[in-house]
DNA sequence: AGATCTGTCTAGCAGTGCTAGCTTCCGGGT
DNA sequence: ACCCGGAAGCTAGCACTGCTAGACAGATCT
């Protein structure tokens, strides 16, 4: 049957598209502009047909947080292996985790702000955010005494998740960034 | 004219009876929860009173973190001035903050996470929010280089929120916090 | 060809923030 | 003592939200 698995594709590619349309809108108006009725629009279907893909609103958010975290761990894993030395591979991962941030802002509200209960640190937890923790647990690796690695990971993402979202709220003087980076990564290295 | 008196003082005092009420909804079952019909309802108004008060729901919800930010520099103020030693002083300001948050996470939410546009830094920042970054920079006066006070306050701000706000969406293991928290004030603070 | 079944749509529900416009009632002037 | 102006508060409603029941069309199988 060959029919069944161009139909079955057909709506993968469809499920991908709304995710794509829903980040796009968000990115470009806000989540506040991401309502089912435009997003339904902006993919050409009715709004019923949203819920034949996800089961709520919630859902489809979750759908693009989940992919952001995929995303980032490429970009960590990018800039983390850009870099023999230790000390410039963990500025880098500071570095590309901050870019992250400021350039896909409604990406990164899905992803740690908005309440979309992705498991994380438990077993259950998907391969995305896994993945993204991952690379800041290896670039530390080389530095963090082992038994303590994820619990310097843990530090290390506070104060990056801290700074993004200190200054997403325009709560940091922005011409200071440069200073606070190379206080950080002095302080919490040697 | 005591009448007029009286008039605004039973006006202020159905203000903050407004600002009471949000909070006591938020922090019971979720901003999500504190519509403007059910908070009519608590105050025993109608709706359209909570606009002779407030320009916007939003509004409302910014006049409750206003208020919590002067909580915030109530509480870490004591924990500041309750110990002589600057290290245990820097300790017990990091431990009221996160306590702070904890307890009162709707709250916290207001402050930090929506966004309620309270200017920050600028000059016209209200004396609130200034008051409780005031704080953090005094505990932080005897540690660090004069010129780089300010940036140095960002940076272990930013700890402290990364870590209130990854704790929020249970993205840090709950029993590892006094290892992230030992952690961090060795490695920030010598 | 007829029956079934899958896919999609229209229309509608309950609830949201916010507001226009009516009513009631209090305070002060004659 | 009366009336009247203005303020204060209410009812009712608008345009929107997320979500769903039920109708309808078109493809698939017997």
């Amino acid at each position: 049957m060959s029919t069944r698995d161009r139909r079955e594709r057909e709506r993968a590619e469809r499920e991908q598209l709304i995710i794509d349309v829903a980040q796009d809108l968000a990115e470009a108006e806000g989540w506040d502009a991401v309502t089912t009725r435009r997003l339904a629009e902006r993919v050409e279907y009715s709004q019923p047909v949203l819920y034949s893909h996800f089961t709520s609103k919630d859902a489809i958010v979750r759908a693009v947080a989940l992919r952001g975290f995929g995303m980032l761990a490429d970009e960590l894993h990018a800039a983390r292996t850009s870099y023999p030395k230790t000390m410039d591979s963990l500025r880098a991962v500071a570095d590309a985790y901050l870019r992250f941030a400021k350039a896909r802002p409604a990406l990164y509200e899905a992803m740690f702000v908005r309440d979309v209960a992705i498991a994380f640190g438990t077993d259950d937890a998907p391969p995305e955010p896994r993945a993204a923790f991952g690379e800041i647990v290896a670039a530390l690796e080389p530095v963090a005494i082992p038994s303590a690695l994820e619990t310097y990971a843990e530090v290390f993402w506070s104060a990056l998740h801290g700074t993004a979202s200190l200054a997403r709220r325009k709560r940091l003087r922005p011409e200071y960034h440069l200073a606070r980076m190379d206080l950080m990564m002095t302080k919490l290295f040697r």
